[in-house]
DNA sequence: ATTATCTATAGATCTATAGATAATGC
DNA sequence: ATTATCTATAGATCTATAGATAATGC
């Protein structure tokens, strides 16, 4: 917990977030993310010395710390108009391993202590919908948007473009731009005709 | 696979598709399937001989199969307006077992058959996917909606009915009804102020 | 001495199989 | 005879632990 993290427990932790947020905490053996670095499953105790649990919280905690904060700069980089905010959002959501939130909290918080899944839960829905919602709030203040709930919006787009991220599948004919690029019209403009 | 199904095979796949689906392929054990039927693990194997994936592939055909039929006689029985439509897809698929889209393909599909899961990733694609798509290209020719691209707004919709159903956690403050009607005004009315 | 990694393996699961047994229907 | 289910267990994994070994820094 309190061990300073250096570049071989970097490198587990870059390694680890890459499996478990694409395969999922219990599809990953801890010999897939030792191999890859040249290690043996052993050794990632020395890093995460009460086992898998503990290194797929610490990688849970790192990661949502990271996306908090790149969508906070993200989007204000591109402060002002709404649509180029989520098009940057979205942008740095796909530079970034997949999450997918369902699964987080359906399947692998299933496999962890509850009072810890929980609080991880709380960390995931914080960091994945605090950004977007401040900058839609912000846009409703200036009469830009109208929209009740501004975090449900946020949620959801975010979500959304996660799934469109992590989808290998027939859903994508277009390049994943196009189909992001669509997505956020739809958002703005809505679906019915104006 | 050609054998009939008798009422104990019904209550096998009912009981293994709510575990299936809600926990996903690698965290159910046949123990938790045969248990609360009061049957042993292995007398599953007399219905499902190839095992653990033969069942979740029967599962997931019946659970689609369904799940087509179902939206597509929930979108006629109140034909005509398209939000009354999308709320009777959405109370639809409230009625099911939650259907995590983003899970199936990306981790329950990594642990069966490459082949087989292709095929299965097609089936779920269309099922969910197509008949809301009709409804709102038909919504289209009559000038209601204006989109580019019907099915992927209707994959994103029953997607994220989805996410809001098998979600447990703090995203839900109001009832689920309250947002999911939220959702439909947000898909239809858009966000930018009209 | 401390830090980092390795080898070897015990222990815990879980699936799938073999073969017995009970119940049903001809 | 056939259908349905059971008991028992082999075989395959995977995690976690114990203890050895190598490398580094005082």
């Amino acid at each position: 917990m309190c061990k300073p993290i250096n570049q071989t427990h970097q490198r587990i932790l870059d390694r680890a977030e890459s499996l478990f947020l694409i395969q999922g905490y219990s599809l990953v053996r801890l010999r897939d993310i030792a191999d890859e670095l040249g290690m043996k499953q052993a050794a990632l105790y020395y890093y995460a010395p009460d086992g898998k649990e503990d290194l797929f919280i610490q990688v849970i905690e790192r990661s949502m710390s990271r996306h908090r904060a790149g969508m906070e700069t993200a989007i204000q980089e591109v402060s002002g108009d709404i649509g180029a905010q989520m098009r940057a959002v979205a942008a740095w959501l796909l530079s970034q391993p997949p999450v997918n939130v369902s699964r987080l909290g359906e399947s692998d918080f299933l496999a962890i202590d509850p009072a810890k899944a929980a609080q991880l839960s709380h960390l995931i829905f914080d960091a994945l919908r605090l950004p977007l919602t401040g900058a839609l709030e912000q846009a409703k203040q200036h009469g830009i948007v109208e929209l009740d709930n501004c975090g449900l919006a946020a949620i959801t787009f975010v979500s959304v473009i996660e799934m469109i991220h992590a989808d290998t599948s027939p859903f994508i004919v277009h390049s994943k731009e196009t189909i992001i690029d669509q997505l956020i019209e739809m958002f703005l403009k809505g679906w019915l005709k104006r």
